[in-house]
DNA sequence: CAAATATAATGAACAGTGTTTATTGACAAT
DNA sequence: ATTGTCAATAAACACTGTTCATTATATTTG
């Protein structure tokens, strides 16, 4: 008799059905608006019960972040049909660009809240999703070395050198600190920088 | 009788008395475990007395920003005595990383935190710090295109460019994004990326 | 100087937060 | 049919930012 098999299956749905309304709390009103007393609400259950799925918050949202994770990977593998090197890179660029803009909540918790972070600090895990996003930087990077693009360079440092830039970029538009400009050409200034920096790559490496 | 201007002193020593507590608090304790009732409890006064001095957190928050501004500025204009522009670029980089890495709560701040941007639109201002800092950047950058180091460079863009990467790379590592590489070697890692940005801006610009 | 007024400070209250726990109720096993 | 297991709950705890009627103090006026 799989009884202990459906309570398994009834527990992973439960979790699903808890991470679902979060998220969905999540992208209407924003993480700093949603409590566990609103996702509690959401689907129909007292807050405590979210405490039996879920350890605490921060597990919540390293859930939530591994989801994230998982889309925004999807979106940029789809550079891989470009042949050219270069050109994967220039893509992933913009990509990446997109998907912050786009996803301003699911950035900021997978690039900048501790919660995530201090769920996996508590387990003694390694950060396997950064790691995995960081490894297709990487990945296409090695690529031009071998094309002939780059030359006497550390992959891992052009990662995250290339990482560094491209996350600063879309923090300082998401945090409003481009709203200093008091123009309203940030997407514009965003882009103009980007083209600026393939520039550097292109000459320099 | 100048009762009206010392009722003004009181007021603006009262201001600096919380401003002070709530640096110390934010300094020791961390931002996210300092509240108002702590602050009160500090300077011993009521909670409600903070409110009578500041319209709310965000506003406190917003004067702890510009405090934390004018100590950075003030670090980052020591470079100043360097004749080469373009080592004085390197140097400030190296020493707006320094900033960062010793003053994690209060670069967070300044650049990340939604608080004080929050408490500056709704006094429909300008960001005057932030533009005073990159105008700082922007000096620099003009000065290595008089030098002959740069050209057919867009001062603005520059500047984005470079800020981005600089605040890319700290917020990567302030927020424990760095870990995922499972070694101790974080800050020597921040050292090797920006040896190579500046290598980049070197035979690029 | 005394009375009236202005104002600084207070503590309690409000509505919210994450989290814990004793109690209840339903299902499974004996 | 009774026992045991366990999911779900409501209530409570200790917080949070913020507001407000009340009190105490200081200043101005008669």
């Amino acid at each position: 008799m799989g009884i202990v098999e459906r309570k398994e299956r009834d527990r992973e749905e439960m979790r699903d059905l808890i991470l679902e309304a979060a998220r969905t709390l999540f992208l209407t009103k924003g993480y700093e608006k949603t409590s566990i007393r609103n996702i509690a609400d959401a689907i129909e259950y007292s807050p405590g019960t979210i405490y039996l799925y879920y350890k605490d918050k921060n597990e919540l949202l390293f859930a939530l972040h591994e989801a994230a994770f998982r889309k925004m990977t999807l979106e940029l593998s789809q550079v891989n049909d470009i042949s050219d090197p270069f050109a994967r890179l220039v893509e992933m660029g913009h990509r990446y660009i997109k998907y912050a803009v786009e996803n301003p909540e699911m950035y900021d918790l997978m690039f900048v809240m501790k919660g995530p972070m201090q769920d996996l600090a508590c387990r003694d895990e390694v950060w396997e999703d950064g790691l995995k996003a960081f490894s297709l930087l990487e990945y296409v990077i090695t690529d031009c070395i071998k094309a002939g693009y780059f030359k006497e360079l550390d992959v891992e440092t052009a990662a995250l050198t290339i990482w560094s830039y491209m996350h600063g970029l879309v923090i300082i538009f998401l945090k409003d600190r481009m709203k200093m400009f008091n123009d309203n050409r940030e997407k514009e200034r965003m882009q103009q920088s980007y083209a600026l920096f393939v520039k550097m790559m292109r000459s320099s490496f």
